[in-house]
DNA sequence: ATTAAAAACTGATAAAAGTCATTCGCAGCG
DNA sequence: CGCTGCGAATGACTTTTATCAGTTTTTAAT
């Protein structure tokens, strides 16, 4: 529910105005002078702010100059409620930073299709982080979020790519934010010595390039295709426009990013101290999940020796024995390059016993 | 330069309108009808739209209403102009999404204060991503992103911790953002054993603690003071209604987010191939860095042998054969548990050349 | 100043993982 | 059909790192 601070002297029209707002359902918090006013708005924090300009006390400019010297209340939705309808006000009032200005005597529909496209308004700028009214509305939220990112790329163009082909490689510079809508790709860093580590295998659907578009700096990885794959490439500057307008998106991208770096600590935690026998074992468990996204039912993982062993961070003869111990205590069932895991429960306990 | 769109069907009332804006430093782009001018909005993305209502071809508000439609262009602030000064009129304009309305015929300085008003109510809420027109501009948008930060600390409390105390722990629920005024700080995780692995060394004047404030989640890392250390702790709502109404601090955090991941993915990379001894030096020529930030002159990295060894992410005993190794070789100079690197430059191209 | 506790260091040894060389098995191809 | 080449697998060996146990040094506390 949203709330509405109404600050307005007159009690006779105060609370009839906060009736026609209540019937309409939103919460109104009332102040009978600017100086209340002030303190209830940093105190409450509305989503949307009424208010007389001639009160006694502290008059209406007074009202907007305060609050829009306070960093939290400065973009609350402000409408101007007055008697006088000269020109000169309704400018000082504008100027002031304003976002609407309602004369008395107003009639209800007046002020709620005021109030309503103020708020919708100030809705597309920002959906309020601390304040999500229950978790669909936050999902819904998320859902537009990513809704306008694959919007973006309807006018985006797509790009085949072959096997083994490269997307892109360290030190270039990003221009394009990816979409991969068919196939496999693996994003890679190189050590050297032609060692590499694979940071991350992209499935269909998901976006990727994206972290060195955000903080403006060249590659440093690289992204091939393991397969034959459909790229969407979305031009940077549409995506920097939409993250700029949409505040959702942007909100959206920084629960992705924060979310992003908690996994590659605990990544960080076990290449630090789990053996390669545990790291092999997680691995596995992580992609059986990944492929069966993809399939509904349980598949084989699909992988060369080589790119597990750099998904892993280990020489490609240690992964391989490693699969084979697995392979003999019967846990998993190789066939060619395919990978099984047998049973992921008794895998599971395995683990967690012996490793 | 901002850029303002300007629609208007009478020629002269463009052209005068126009120059006035001009002579203001600003660039305008001219339409003579709404169709044209809904393309050049969806064209040139400007920073500020000025629109007749009665136009042929197309009108005021349903320029408004396609525009609106458009991600990209609904939330350039909109200023309708218009001879009609009736107040339906002006209210159906505002209900559509107008954000002011001036009537013909109006004076400069009129026009002007609504175009500098709703300008400076725009830049508060975002900080063009893709239009920064210099680094300069760039580096000021961050500088007072950062104070708009330090200034929510202001009326936050400050809490002292000794030596060693825990600040919060793994799985926990993060109330506050932190900021380290005074003393050095660790947070890390912990594997099976007791084994743990340092996620960051705080130096005074950083944050720490908002990873898991931006994704919702609970910690899942510990923070424990290595001394006597004053933390200034921002209540979490602060700290998102600051985000949610700060476009500038927003995207100074995806920035810092994006940052963080490339480094973990670097990390990673070295922690599965490169050598302990790698890795220690590494760390060494590190923290001597962010050591010497805090105190300009070169300073004794000053760290008990088992942190460091946390960092690193070895045991304890690996990492104190590795420093002596570095010592007999005369790279390092060892007073207890202080720790120098006598020649920066010889022991960089000791690590290039041996390790 | 003395003493207890903690941290730093050393040695011996075991375990884990990397390296190099070789073989196996299979798919593709002339 | 055999040849070629590549990925997978295995063996033999080396290197790196962890672990355990014990000593020395430093630090902190009475």
């Amino acid at each position: 529910m949203k709330t509405i601070l109404l600050i307005e002297d007159n009690n006779d029209v105060r609370e009839n105005t906060a009736e026609i707002l209540e019937l309409a359902n939103y919460k109104v918090i009332q102040a009978e002078n600017g100086k209340i006013g002030v303190e209830l708005a940093a105190a409450h924090l509305p989503n949307l702010i009424i208010c007389d300009i001639m009160m006694p006390v502290l008059d209406g400019y007074g009202v907007i100059h305060l609050l829009s010297k306070n960093v939290k209340t400065a973009n609350i939705p402000f409408i101007f409620l007055t008697a006088k309808s000269e020109r000169n006000d309704f400018r000082k009032g504008m100027e002031m930073g304003a976002d609407d200005y309602i004369t008395k005597p107003f009639d209800d529909i007046e002020l709620l299709k005021a109030v309503e496209s103020r708020l919708k308004k100030a809705e597309l700028l920002k959906n309020d982080y601390s304040r999500d009214e229950a978790g669909i509305n936050t999902f819904l939220d998320e859902a537009k979020s990513i809704q306008e990112l694959k919007n973006l790329s309807d006018s985006a163009k797509v790009k085949l790519y072959r096997k083994k082909e490269l997307i892109y490689t360290e030190g270039n510079n990003p221009n394009y934010l990816y979409l991969l809508q068919k196939g496999k790709i693996k994003t890679f860093r190189a050590h050297e010595y032609g060692k590499e580590l694979i940071i991350s295998l992209l499935n269909e659907g998901e976006f990727f390039g994206y972290t060195t578009l955000l903080d403006e700096t060249p590659y440093n990885e690289s992204a091939e295709a393991l397969e034959d794959s459909s790229v969407v490439l979305i031009p940077k500057d549409d995506f920097y426009s939409l993250l700029n307008n949409n505040h959702g998106v942007m909100k959206r991208f920084v629960k992705l990013l924060s979310n992003e770096i908690q996994d590659k600590e605990e990544q960080l935690l076990k290449m630090a101290y789990s053996s390669v026998k545990k790291r092999v074992a997680e691995a596995l468990l992580k992609l059986q999940l990944q492929y069966k996204k993809n399939a509904k039912e349980n598949v084989a993982i699909s992988i060369s020796r080589e790119d597990l062993a750099n998904i892993v961070g280990t020489a490609t003869e240690s992964l391989i024995r490693t699969l084979s111990d697995f392979k003999h205590e019967n846990l998993i069932e190789v066939k060619g390059s395919n990978i099984s895991i047998i049973d992921t429960l008794a895998f599971e306990a395995y683990i967690k016993k012996y490793l």
